[in-house]
DNA sequence: AATATAAAGTGTAAAAAATACACATAGGAG
DNA sequence: CTCCTATGTGTATTTTTTACACTTTATATT
């Protein structure tokens, strides 16, 4: 990078987002392929250039809007990365947002300005992406696994309900790590964020689980 | 705030440390006076505009060195402020901040560029700051409080070793909040931050307590 | 109608961690 | 030698976490 001599000058904000979203027991982020230079034709996260007319959030906002057409999911700073060489540009300064969902909300929109594709990736199976984007989705992802603890995080994941095997397969698949069944039901029901439905999910081939659903919590504190 | 019409022209980055110390059981963070424009005369946190050629953290640093002398302090980023209108000259995105030392260590300058004095203020005593300062020490105030729960933070602090009485007051300043003196002493040396030194304090009219110092820890994650 | 299947649902005992609580001790001052 | 004040210490109780095995459900198969 060339850094411009003048020191305040020619700076900027990135506004990122890591989109999470579990099909199946695996964690998946969107990410999106650039047609434009810098890094033309890398995957990268969704986001771009802060406005000077919105906040932090309302860019990410606005950012994950454009690339995916969600809205009104709940996101949370986490951390600003400033790497003097992380943009060959000029000198940037990205905020990091993680946000989680439902996969099925999200209809992705294959082509937008700078992007030409868009997809879903197990995290474990991250290409090389543009900028410091692997940077900031490792952070992304511990961060994410320090929000799922005893907060509802996962109620945008769940729209619709949630069994506790399915939720449990969730916590498995996010903190990579098994718990004993009757531990997890019982200590996910002592936190007091589901309320039961009187419902059952459908017959496959066993014996159908019980739908519970997130509370309305009042206070969202400490809530992605 | 006159919003720049041009989306992304404009931009900056502020560095701001709330670097904190505690004496005699108050918590006090480090204030500095304005000599210039914007907000003359007010007290600021400790900063400015980041440089091109210096990450967040090199930033951080540098102000905390011009405007206090100090050096060679473990400092954490904890958030980004991004309001609007959060600066009135142009648009500012601040990368908070906190640092903890003890007081005795740091020579305040009390003249520097944009600087014409320096103090510490308790944190139940701060007055109007400038820019958005209000807001970011509130969230420094929150993130010290975190932070020094399992950590050795306060190693900073005292250099030349604690006693536990000592320690427990500081913990009690900072949480805002009591312990048992007895439950206090075998969680804390339970946690092996601390060494013997086989030395004791002076008397001050009761029984000499123990002097104990923070030991120099491999792995210095989720320290401050 | 009986049986097989596969995951759901449930309780209790043991271990670990957090909490509550009271008296003896050191080092001086008077 | 007595007084003073904050230090130092151990144990019982409660709460939380962990470990662990059998019964139940709704269908498909025979």
């Amino acid at each position: 990078m060339e850094v411009n001599n003048k020191l305040y000058k020619n700076q900027g904000i990135h506004v990122i987002t890591s989109l999470f979203t579990v099909e199946q027991g695996i964690v998946k982020v969107l990410l999106i392929k650039r047609c434009n230079e810098p890094f033309y034709g890398s995957w990268v996260l969704t986001g771009g250039a802060l406005y000077n007319n919105e906040s932090l959030e309302e860019g990410a906002y606005r950012e994950l809007k454009e690339k995916t057409g969600i809205e009104n999911i709940p996101i949370k700073q986490f951390k600003a990365f400033g790497k003097v060489d992380r943009s060959p540009v000029m000198r940037m300064v990205a905020i990091g947002f993680i946000g989680i969902i439902d996969s099925k909300r999200v209809n992705i929109l294959r082509k937008s300005r700078n992007t030409s594709d868009a997809d879903w990736f197990p995290i474990d199976k991250i290409p090389k992406l543009g900028y410091d984007h692997n940077e900031i989705l490792n952070c992304a992802i511990e961060e994410l696994k320090k929000d799922i603890i005893n907060s509802n995080i996962l109620k945008n994941l769940f729209p619709d309900g949630i069994t506790i095997p399915e939720l449990q397969k969730t916590y498995e698949a996010i903190l990579n790590k098994k718990f004993d069944r009757r531990n997890f039901r019982k200590k996910i029901l002592s936190l007091n964020l589901l309320e039961d439905t009187n419902k059952y999910g459908k017959f496959e081939g066993n014996k159908p689980a019980k739908i519970y659903k997130f509370k309305d919590t009042i206070e969202e504190i400490d809530i992605i």
